[in-house]
This record gives C-alpha cells, structure tokens and sequence, in this order.
RNA sequence: GCGGAUGUGGCGAAAUUGGCAGACGCGUCGGAUUUAGGAUCCGAUGGGCAACCGUGCAGGUUCAAAUCCUGUCAUCCGUACCA
C-alpha cells in the first residue's frame, strides 16, 4: 500500500466531511473530552515526544470513538514563553514572527500525524482573542481577592534578567540557563493559591491519576497539623513561632528568628547590632554559596534580647539563624534541642542549654531524642503520650491565650509576574493617585505592543515603551501608567482547556452552556513533568472559577495519564548536544505515520518509555502487510455459509472474541503494546484457520471485519482504505467497535496444570462442566499422576476453575 | 536525609492481580522457496546432558509468590534545613 498517498487521500476526506470536529448537535452520544497537554511552538519539527504524547492518545481517542462517544479532542499552541524572546534576543527575530512560524510548521506536521484534532477548536495563547481572556482571568481573581501585591524577596536570575517561580529554580539554579538564582526584593503580583490549599490538597482522594503524580502534589503542598505559640519579649514584642512538637514546648531552651524576619532588627540590642547586621549580609548571600549541603554548618547570632516560654515562664535568649525559613510557618520557631537534630547540632555550636522533656518508652533516650515519647519534666502533663500529649497542651496554650492548634502548608502563593516581553501584559494601571487599578473589562485586551526593546538590562521591555506604559487612570482619568510585566505562562495554560469548549467566543472566555456540555476533561495525558505546576494551577484555577459561579464541577481532569519518556538509543535523554536525538521524520518517510505509530504503540509500555530502538520498527510494517494480504484474500473469497460449525470454528471465534475482550480493557487502560500484541496473535489465528481445506467462510469474513475495526484507532488511514476496498460503507470510524460475545469465550473443556505437591507433573484437557471433585477424580486417574502420588491418599486437592490442580498428598 | 517508583531471556516487553513465568515481537538457529542476495512461508528458541534451576540479593507467609511481608543492594524520578 502506498502510505503516503493513503494518509493523504483519508485526511483530506474526514476534513471535508468534518468528521473530526466534535458535534454539539449529536446529544445521543455521551461526550468524551481527550486531551493532550498542547505544546510549545518550538523552531525544531514534532520530536519523538510529541508523537508519543499525540499517536497512541489519538488512537484512544478513535476507540472511544468507536464506543460510541461524541469524543472531543482539541489541540493548539502554548505559545508564550521565554524561549521566543530568548531566541530573539539572540538572533533579532521578533518573538511574533517566529513563533507564527513555527505554529505554521509545526500545525502542518501535526496534522500529517494524522490524528482526530478537531482543528476549528484551534488556541494558540499569544492571540490578541485568547490572551484578552487570560487577562480576563487576572481581572476576576483580582475581584474576588484572589491577586495581590506585595514586595517578595524573588529568585532573580541575572543571566535571563527575570523574576523565576519557585518551580523554576533547580537546584538553586535557573531551571533553563542554569545560572545561580540570586535574591531580590520587587514588588510582583500573586495569586493565592494558598487559599485552596485544604481542597487541593483533600480532592485528590477523588481523582483517578497515577498515585506518584498524587503523592507529590500532597507533598507539595505540604500540609502539617501543629500549634501556633506566642513568645512574648521583654520589648513588649510578640514573636509567634510554629511548631508541630508542642509536647516539647517544655524544652525550649531558646528562640530562632529567619534572619528576615521583620522583628529581627528591632530585637537587636545595641551591644549586638554590629554582630546581627554582618550576619543578615552574610544570610542574604547565602543563596549564592552552596546550600545543598545537608552537612552544611548551621550559622546564627544572638539578638541580645530574651523572650518568655509561656507555659513556664522561662527567660529564652532569641536567636536569628539561616535555617529557619521567612517563608515557611510564621519565620520563627522555638528550640528544642533535646529533640530536633538541628536545634540540637546549633545548641553544641552555640553552647545552649539541653532540657530533656520526653523519655524514649522502649529503651535508652539518646539525644537528640526526635520520635514521639513519654512527656517528662512537664509538669502537669507529665506521663502523657505523643498526639494525647500535644492536645492536651494545644488547649492549655489556647486557655493562656498563647497560642492553639493550627495547620501549616508548605505551599507558597504563587508569583505570577514576569518581567519579560513575550507573555499577556498584567492588565493593571498604577495612578499616582488611586494606585492599582484594574483595567475595565471592556478596555480587554491590553494589546502587547510589537515594536519593543527586549534586550534584557533588568527592566521589563514594556517598560521602555512609551506608547504602551502612558495611558489615563480609568477611575480618576489622569495620567497613569501601564503595570510593564507580563503574566507566567503558567496562567495562560491554567485554562486552556476550559477555552477549547468554545474556542471562538468573543463575548466570554466560554459559555456556560459549553463549559456544561464538555467539561470537565475525561482523559488528560501528558508528561509527568508538570505535576507540581500547571497540574496544580490548573486545578487551582478550576476550583477558584466555580466560586464565582462560572464552572459547576470540582475538577479539571478527571483522569490523568503520563505517557514514558522516550530516551536515546543510549539510554540517556534527547539532546542535541548528546547527539542522541532521534528524529520521526526518516521513519514517517520511510513506513508511514501509521506504522511509526503502531510501533510506539507496541515497542514500549506506554507509561514507562524507554530507549529508543528501531528493531521492531519493521516488524510492524510487515505485520500490516500481512494484513492487507489476509484482509484483500479472504474479502476475495466467495461468500459462503454460516458452516461448518466445529471443534476449528469453536477456536476461532474464541480467539476473535478473546482479542476483542482484552483489546477493549487494553486500551481504556493506555495498555496499547499488550493490545497490539492481542491484535498480532488473532491474526495468527485468522492465518492459520484460513489454510483450512474446510472453511466457515462467513465466520472467517465476520472475524475479519471484526479484525480491522480492532485495528482501526491504532493505524487509522490503513484501515479506511482497507474498508473501503474490501466494500465498507462510510468510514470505517463510524463503525461501532466490537463487543466480546461472552458465549464464545465459554470453552467444552481447558487445559488444566496438573500439579502434585505443587509440582507441575502433566497437562491435561478437562471438560468446563466437571465439578471440583470430578477434576479431583479426574486428574488422580492420570497415569502420571499416579506415579506421583505412589498410592498415596490425596490430602488435599486445590482446584482453580480452568487453569489449574494441586493434588497435596 | 525524606517521598515515590523500577529491577523478569541476547533485546523490547507480557503475566487474567496469589495459580502453568517469559504472551506478542525483535534477534538467533534450522528448513522450504530462490541462480544468488533480499523478501516470503514453516519450525525451534530461558538455562542445564539430566534430576532440576530460574523474575536484583537474603529470609518469611502460603498447597501455590515476579506478585504479599521483613531486611538488603542497585538504578531512576521528585524534593531539599518545612520546625
């Protein structure tokens, strides 16, 4: 078969007949929203990624399809980001321009993939009619509380000259330069993620996504139950610390501030100023030597001020240390040497006091003591235990008014500013009298200008353009000026999805009639790489637009699925400077966009990936080679009739029902390799019984049209053309996937393992209708089993219907 | 350190969730066809002459373990003083 002329000549038809374009007009069918996380217009063609990420989706995406859902299946542009700008700070090319070209390249190849997008649902995030929307989104947390101001010490990275999240520092250093991450105070907007914390945190229980992308979300978020406790100090000062050991308050021997905590200078006694001020330097240097160590030294000074532990009225001198965090908890925690390994290695360096308050109930208590124990030297609460223990002096500090329960999220807000060119501008005018001010809704979108300087010397590019930053104050109409940021990319992907649904909509984001008919997604997949980002946002945002009433679900993405990353033929991942890159191209060439996409449907478990290896490549054009063969004979035989029906017949109408049992269960569950592998094996079948010298030609001809409707979603073109030449009406997507008829699966007898003393001794063929004891009796007549059992009485007799036998004697 | 995974033939991988380990395919070997090569078709293929031995390693539970439990090693991913 001529692939090329095949794909083309079937591509061209579903577009004419928009046969893959989702109808809102069907209500028979249930919807089914497949999505795939759509890609950045990178300069480079599809890599091996995209087709893994796209084929085998799509082809789950044509079996649902095939089930009889009205399937949905978008795709579009990421389009924003910094590799454009990077790019054209490098070569001169506006981000615009190459981007629109890149789209262009990379839309025509994607549609030579030749999957079911439904292209008149087409995003790309850098239009004017998709980023009017983002800011439009902006504009609605902002109205409901949700964005914010604040100056925040960010992680700066001096290299690309911009602000990065906290998701983007690896390792200290940016996540795509690699250039140390230095600290610096600008005043960036926020949105309060943190506010859904509770609920991203509990709804995850609901969703159906791989338990590691779960367990790191809730790791993420990093939610611990723990007590709150004043301290006061002598200044009249109130220092509030966190703590999830309050059954260790007792033992506090002094107080830790983070060095940029807001009481740490006015604690500060004048004897201690210049010692407390070289060590906030030397703090706010500290991102830049190496703080991966876990050995590194713990550093702090003292205060010179003291402050008093509520529950027993002790004196605590205050300390600032780096290894107490701004970020996390109130900035502050008490002391505990005898039970937290670091207060206590800062205790020894510090020569500081060791008050043992809890006993290690199964033995010797070795300090630092860190488990739950015995509460000693506490007064009251003496002998109590752990979690009864915290409780109980949880509600004596609540009765002092000095504190009291309280859960802590690791999660931060999320920092949303960028100062870069190439994203959604901030839709924000500062007034020098009335400040902040949102831009009205009907002024959308705040178009980016094209003509702009975006070498990078620290300032956003949109704040050197005149023209764009000089407008008037909406509230007061005076001269005013534009916020110059932009907004994360991370924002415009966070609702993507939910503009899929109607994509063309001037009046709205989306409407709710769409967002009811399509939402939420069923089937999301994508790479794992985005678990603790745009998954979260995205499910962030979900959460906050149903709180203004324009969603009416809980959850973006019902279902998630990562496909595996495919690796070089080396192990090792793609990258041009390995040299290991592997281009689809050469492949989709040489065999086909079909047979490319079998292959990676069958060469790796779709989850896991893999080295790339194109050893079964061929294989795979030679398995559908024989099935042009087989397909083109038996439709070429003379129709016959529904006989013989015997012992050969039986077997093949297993093995085709069998493949369509396990083939429907293989690719709900994304098992697409063992699915193909059931698609080989009920050819094999279909060959040998057609060399049959007496055949049932109308049940080798309905086993064969039950054949290509399974094969259908995995080699799509192929499979039209064979339907249309071997008579089918329409496209063969229009079909109705087959059914399993349970009857033929139901066999006159199975092969059975015989065991004796759990030892395999033979193999036997025994009839399905025999009771548990007739297989007992059976199989003891067995002349192997005999020798076995060497007159014996049997013990026992374990049977597992249709596969197995355990005579213990 | 913490959290999560993975470890099965020469190779990619399966295993109905505790029931015949290695489906399906690659590769290899043998055969048919062919002037030859290629292609195609048929057969064999975990190891061992064998009894038997085999799912990283060592134990355990069970009639029965790749699967469950305990310990251990290796690799990968995530995270980084989170109080």
């Amino acid at each position: 078969m001529d692939m090329k002329t095949v794909e083309q000549k079937w591509q061209a038809r579903w577009e004419k007949a928009k046969f893959n374009a989702f109808d809102p007009k069907d209500t028979e069918r249930p919807k089914w929203y497949v999505l795939e996380m759509f890609s950045y217009p990178s300069g480079a063609k599809l890599h091996i990624g995209h087709w893994y990420n796209y084929g085998p989706t799509d082809s789950y995406a044509r079996f649902k399809r095939m089930q009889g859902y009205n399937v949905f299946q978008p795709m579009g542009f990421d389009a924003f980001g910094l590799p454009a700008e990077n790019y054209a700070i490098k070569t001169g090319v506006h981000p615009k321009d190459s981007t629109e070209k890149n789209i262009e390249t990379m839309e025509h190849q994607l549609r030579a993939m030749g999957a079911m997008f439904d292209w008149s649902a087409e995003i790309k995030t850098c239009g004017e009619d998709y980023y009017k929307w983002t800011q439009w989104m902006f504009l609605q947390l902002y109205k409901k509380g949700l964005a914010y101001r604040k100056e925040a010490p960010v992680n700066w990275c001096p290299s690309c000259q911009t602000v990065l999240a906290n998701e983007q520092v690896v390792d200290n250093c940016c996540e795509r330069c690699g250039s140390e991450v230095v600290r610096k105070d600008l005043t960036q907007w926020f949105f309060k993620i943190t506010d859904y914390a509770e609920e991203l945190l509990s709804g995850l229980d609901t969703l159906d996504w791989p338990e590691k992308t779960k367990a790191m979300q809730r790791n993420w978020i990093g939610k611990s139950t723990g007590c709150e406790i004043e301290f006061s100090c002598e200044s009249g000062d109130k220092i509030r610390v966190f703590t999830t050991r309050c059954d260790t308050v007792f033992g506090v021997t002094y107080v830790v501030l983070a060095p940029e905590h807001p009481l740490a200078r006015k604690l500060t006694r004048p004897e201690q100023e210049k010692a407390v001020e070289d060590y906030i330097e030397y703090a706010s240097k500290a991102n830049e030597i190496d703080r991966l160590s876990t050995t590194r030294e713990k550093t702090g000074v003292f205060t010179g001020s003291y402050c008093i532990n509520p529950v027993n009225g002790k004196r605590v001198p205050v300390y600032l240390a780096d290894y107490v965090l701004c970020s996390y908890g109130t900035g502050a925690v008490m002391a505990v040497p005898a039970h937290d390994a670091r207060d206590f290695a800062f205790a020894q360096k510090y020569h500081l006091p060791v008050e043992k308050v809890i006993e290690n109930p199964d033995g010797e208590t070795v300090l630092p003591y860190c488990e739950d124990g015995i509460v000693i030297n506490s007064v009251q609460f003496d002998g109590l235990r752990g979690e009864e223990a915290r409780k109980a002096i949880a509600r004596h500090l609540s009765h002092l008014g000095k504190g009291g329960t309280r859960i802590n999220y690791r999660l931060r807000d999320w920092l949303i500013s960028r100062q870069r060119y190439w994203g959604a501008p901030i839709p924000v005018i500062h007034c020098p009298d009335c400040g902040a001010v949102p831009v009205p809704e009907k002024d959308l979108p705040v178009r980016l200008p094209y003509d702009v300087e975006f070498r990078p010397d620290g300032k956003s590019p949109l704040a050197k353009n005149e023209q764009f930053m000089h407008t008037v104050c909406p509230v007061c109409g005076k001269p005013a000026l534009r916020d110059p940021d932009t907004l994360d990319t991370f924002v415009c992907s966070s609702w993507y999805f939910l503009r899929y649904v109607d994509a063309h909509n001037d009046k709205a984001p989306f409407s709710a009639e769409a967002a009811d008919r399509l939402l939420p997604v069923d089937t999301y997949v994508g790479g794992a790489e985005h678990a603790c980002m745009h998954l979260l946002y995205a499910r962030f945002f979900t959460k906050a637009l149903r709180d203004m009433g324009y969603l009416h679900f809980d959850e973006p993405f019902l279902r998630l699925v990562h496909q595996g990353v495919i690796l070089g033929p080396d192990g090792n991942r793609m990258s041009k400077s390995k040299g290991n890159v592997v281009s689809p191209d050469e492949y989709v060439a040489a065999y086909g966009s079909d047979v490319f996409r079998l292959y990676l449907m069958f060469g790796f478990s779709y989850t896991e990936g893999g080295p790339w290896n194109d050893d079964g490549i061929k294989a795979i054009a030679k398995f559908l080679d024989r099935v042009e063969k087989t397909v083109l004979s038996i439709a070429a035989e003379k129709a016959g009739k529904d006989e013989p029906y015997g012992p050969e017949e039986k077997k093949l109408d297993y093995a085709r029902n069998f493949a369509i049992g396990r083939i429907t269960r293989d690719m709900d569950a994304f098992s697409f390799n063992t699915a193909v592998a059931r698609l080989m094996e009920l050819l094999n079948a279909v060959t040998k019984y057609d060399a049959l010298a007496v055949k049932n030609t109308k049940l080798l001809k309905e086993t064969m049209r039950d054949f290509l409707l399974l094969l259908a979603p995995c080699a799509p073109h192929f499979c039209e053309e064979l339907w249309e030449k071997t008579g089918g009406k329409g496209f063969i997507f229009e079909q109705r996937y087959p059914v399993e008829n349970k009857d033929a699966l139901t066999l006159d007898e199975t092969e059975y393992a015989v065991q004796v003393n759990s030892r395999i001794v033979c193999k036997a063929m025994i009839a399905s209708d025999l009771s548990d004891a007739e297989v007992q009796e059976f199989v003891c007549a067995l002349p192997e089993v005999k020798e076995k059992l060497a007159g014996r009485p049997v013990k026992k007799c374990i049977v597992v219907k249709g596969r197995l036998v355990n005579l213990i004697g």
